[in-house]
DNA sequence: TTGTATGCGTTATCAT
DNA sequence: ATGATAACGCATACAA
């Protein structure tokens, strides 16, 4: 592979001319300049990015952990993420399946070097965690409790949220309301658990944990929590899923079982993910800016990178927003032909 | 940020020896190596990977090329990716919105020195593109046309997929079967048509031009190209999408029009993707082992990174299936309920 | 406008 | 078992 020493002997100019003209090539002249240009194509030079970073001590990087890859809700955190970043020059590097926490500081510290800030999704990270990481490197939390204002972050309005479908569901006369919760130790499942309760308390029903069931945030979780739900006695009147994946799984249970939704069920999800409009009936949710959620902490990282030394830690909430579909029972907002985007998918 | 002087200072020993610790510990005394790991430890020390890739010229790191980041094709590839390439122990480095041409060798330019090999999909890519990119850099195409040999690739068996498809739809009786299109150039669009045609000359059907509309591979497609198939004088019986989220589309376009599925309509779908089971009717769909692709492409760009002189070019062609569901009318192969990985999603 | 020389953080080679 | 030092490919301060 060619380097720059090829491409200034070849040229016959020296590196530092080379160098100049792929940065500032303002200095050099016009000639040599194309002349330089020209053998570097025909040697089909590429300048060694690795090798630049280490002097620069910059990589146009960043670094995104996950805690997994599947469904919807990632394709579209990544997507914000990836837009955001490549539209201010920065490249991704992508890692997921990290579930514990001797993996994730493996994974920050295998980052060093190779990148300039770190995007950080997962439940199982703490303040603590993040000692481990090599200071002065950037990093954003994502859906994840920064504990004390140490770390930025950017979070879900997932209280609110859930509060608000709840109260939705209790407002159309449902006093049985089940809750299909997420995973285990997850935050946002953590909070969207508080928000049903909450909107419970506040109309005075009793809590019943036998309408609480565990859905991983899995379709597969959530049918087999409907599946177990329908057995209750009394049988609740409506679902609430604490994300769509798990509440298409619960329509998917309820068709099979022959229950009509939402004549005879009620259904309810969270996240709003693209596919939630073209269930059957389409599923109320509420609505989350996804793609913005990563966008955002993307902003606030590139900010921390730029701002080392003066940014001041902050913490961002991503609001939400009712969306009443059919599922819900109740007259709907929204009905139109969807008019998104019709662009080339691949 | 420490580097390995600071440690080697702290620790009164030479780099050499902090280096030997991280590395090839094997012959440095354990005491010493306690020592100089505390220290590392209490500085936060972690080698630079910039730097170590720049003398042992690895990089441990994957590029991969995506021209798009929409729905659960897209998640599903990356997911298999991500598994088989960090079971290798390489990170991976993403890449998408990549649309034309020009882009698409800026970015794999940009790849240079960072990267030890290159995953590439892209409909826009062709042999000529190839030959921008530092030679000795291994490279697979993912679902693209690898004209010649003279390039690694891994694509769908697209072409018989589809005929099947259409071979099924045709043996329950159809005559008229529409379809909705891919993306534009693109080549497994392209295949799938092409199989689309073949099955329908192998019954001695017409080719009507009116019975094939563009759905662009998206939802919103498949649903405006559904309306367009409606009117269509006469009406056909059976809609072949060339993917799910397109067929997605036409299932919910046709509830808005009071189209029964499948009694008035029959549906099918390319891809399988995971949803495709959750709707209603449960979609009838040629499965691709989505996340299988993915891997399989890592597998063959680690051999080619292993082996870089003597790996001789080869092409992979992943093979489908045809999975019979509701939407299609026939009697159905499956109907149980799903018994699919409960795994923590988020 | 161009060239020379230094150093980025690490590993590898050769000593000791 | 450990140390000194030369690379790796590049950008940049300083000279010319």
């Amino acid at each position: 592979m060619a380097t720059i020493k090829d491409v200034a002997r070849e040229a016959s100019v020296s590196v530092a001319t080379v160098s100049r003209v792929f940065n500032d090539a303002a200095v050099v002249r016009e000639d040599t300049a194309k002349r330089i240009r020209d053998v570097a194509a025909s040697l089909r030079y590429a300048p060694h990015n690795g090798a630049r970073s280490l002097i620069t001590s910059k990589t146009s990087t960043i670094g995104v952990l996950l805690p997994d890859l599947y469904g919807e809700f990632f394709s579209e955190v990544i997507r914000g993420i990836d837009l955001t970043a490549r539209g201010s020059g920065y490249h991704l590097i992508i890692s997921s399946s990290h579930n514990d926490k001797v993996e994730i500081e493996a994974a920050m510290r295998a980052m060093r070097g190779r990148v300039d800030g770190l995007l950080l999704m997962s439940p199982d990270i703490d303040a603590n965690s993040l000692l481990n990481v090599p200071a002065s490197l950037p990093v954003v939390l994502l859906c994840a409790p920064a504990k004390g204002h140490e770390v930025d972050s950017v979070i879900i309005q997932n209280f609110r949220g859930a509060r608000e479908m709840v109260g939705h569901l209790i407002s159309l006369g449902h006093r049985r309301i089940a809750i299909i919760k997420g995973a285990l130790g997850n935050y946002d499942a953590a909070e969207r658990l508080r928000g049903y309760h909450a909107a419970l308390r506040e109309a005075d029903f009793m809590p019943d944990g036998s309408l609480e069931c565990d859905g991983g945030f899995t379709e597969a979780g959530g049918y087999a929590a409907t599946m177990e739900l329908l057995a209750v006695k009394p049988c609740p009147t409506a679902i609430f899923a604490a994300n769509d994946s798990m509440a298409i799984g619960a329509l998917s249970a309820l068709r099979d079982l022959g229950v009509r939704v939402p004549e005879n069920m009620a259904v309810a999800g969270f996240d709003d993910i693209p596919l939630a409009r073209y269930m059957d009936p389409p599923l109320s949710s509420v609505r989350v800016p996804i793609s913005d959620l990563g966008a955002r902490a993307v902003g606030m990282l590139l900010h921390g990178i730029t701002h080392k030394n003066e940014h001041t830690r902050r913490r961002e909430r991503v609001s939400t927003e009712l969306v009443v579909r059919r599922s819900s029972g109740a007259p709907c907002d929204e009905r139109p032909p969807p008019a998104r985007r019709v662009r080339k998918q691949r």
